[in-house]
DNA sequence: TTCTGTGAACAAATTCACAGCC
DNA sequence: GGCTGTGAATTTGTTCACAGAA
């Protein structure tokens, strides 16, 4: 069997306790938090956070609970203590620069957001091997650069970690590229299943796959509905 | 406690024994398999499957076998049978047509992309309340609407699917109309989380939220390096 | 013999329910 | 009294290991 991604998380030394679930809700958490804060909510219960965070107020306490206590008993969570407490586990403590591979349209995109850089991401390039894209104007990221010169601007900014917005074709060589240059953290939004050397952590972004699950939850509504009004079994 | 979204999948009416983990895999099995097939491959076994897909064979198996049986003992599986049985599970002998809300950068690279067209999705509308970007021309999908002709498109068309691409303080809204004309599934990129009566599939890719999960694996790998370097805990 | 299909064992994640502290 | 923190129970998901069909 050869290289083998993990499915979700299995990272190689999570801080001894962390389930990757827990590690998947905590942006999460703190992205409901600093909304808050910016309404100028100084305390909150795990049951109104809960509920903004759409899970339940158990689940919320045990996630938080495995950073440490942090909430008063009878009272709630004050804001800006647990924001600071996640915002240390998740590593926003400082701001992570990012290159973007790929300047077609969702990588433009995805180089405009606004909420990578408002979430302590800088986009410190973007490449693409298009001679028509490279050298045009990307906003913030300023121009796009050729692929020749990722490995210059990854170990320049010691980058660490990448977005893939290729074409599935050329997905799994720019993902070698990236690790060969340094990068040991990947968001794909290729459709495709990338193979890289074990500790380097991947994560999928499939939008039409997202629109098949959702398609799936709809076939089987139309099924029931069926079963429903005209008392026959479809499919 | 009011409206609760499902966290992941709890439909009211899966195939009675089709668990949510095993949805989210069908629709990745059927992009490989699809590749398989352009590649004229006419059968596949379920090691080979699986780690093209990434997955364990065992994982792979059970979720197939809970299609019922579909493949060949001491053979593997009929990539064309396996697609037309995956496919019809997805809902994919049909097309569905699919509204994108919100035209600024993302929801054009939305209505741009191929991936969506390819694998069964139709944009039949894409809709802002901007009058800068309503009727400028949006690729594929011709010209962008208001706001105001989404009832009109969702119920000439009988849009289910619909895809909000809004910043997030409009998104709550855009939900509530959605559902109000018949939407029934949503796929959200906006950085909140929504609420909608029961029955409503929503399904949320939160871009920014996808690299917070890389950092904290940077976050901790350094400190295991450092760990491992200066020999001393950090954090 | 090979490779699927599957019960049984195991592991992960979530919920329950309540002890403990404010 | 109210709300957090947490063990125990439960549910869900994955892997193991092998029986059984081609």
């Amino acid at each position: 069997m050869p290289i083998r991604r993990t499915p979700d998380c299995p990272a190689p030394g999570r801080p001894a306790g962390v389930p990757a679930a827990t590690v998947a809700r905590l942006p999460l958490y703190h992205r409901v938090l600093d909304r808050l804060e910016q309404r100028g909510v100084a305390c909150v219960s795990s049951e109104t956070l809960a509920e903004q965070a759409g899970v339940t107020s158990a689940l919320l306490r045990k996630d938080l609970s495995l950073l440490g206590p942090c909430g008063t008993r009878g009272v709630g969570y004050e804001v800006p203590v647990l924001i600071a407490r996640i915002g240390e586990a998740l590593g926003l403590s400082h701001r992570w620069p990012v290159v973007i591979v790929g300047a077609g349209s969702l990588g433009h995109a995805l180089g405009a957001y606004r909420g990578f850089e408002a979430r302590g991401f800088d986009v410190v390039g973007m490449f693409d091997t298009d001679p028509d894209r490279v050298g045009s104007l990307a906003g913030p990221v300023g121009q796009v650069l050729h692929l020749d010169d990722l490995e210059r601007v990854v170990r320049r900014d010691s980058v660490r970690i990448a977005v893939i917005a290729t074409p599935a074709d050329q997905s799994q060589g720019v993902c070698d590229r990236l690790v060969r240059a340094g990068v040991t953290s990947i968001l794909n939004f290729a459709p495709t299943t990338l193979s890289a050397p074990a500790g380097v952590e991947i994560r999928d972004v499939d939008l039409a796959l997202e629109l098949h699950i959702l398609a799936y939850h709809e076939q089987h509504r139309s099924a029931v509905a069926a079963d429903e009004t005209i008392g026959e079994r479809v499919s």
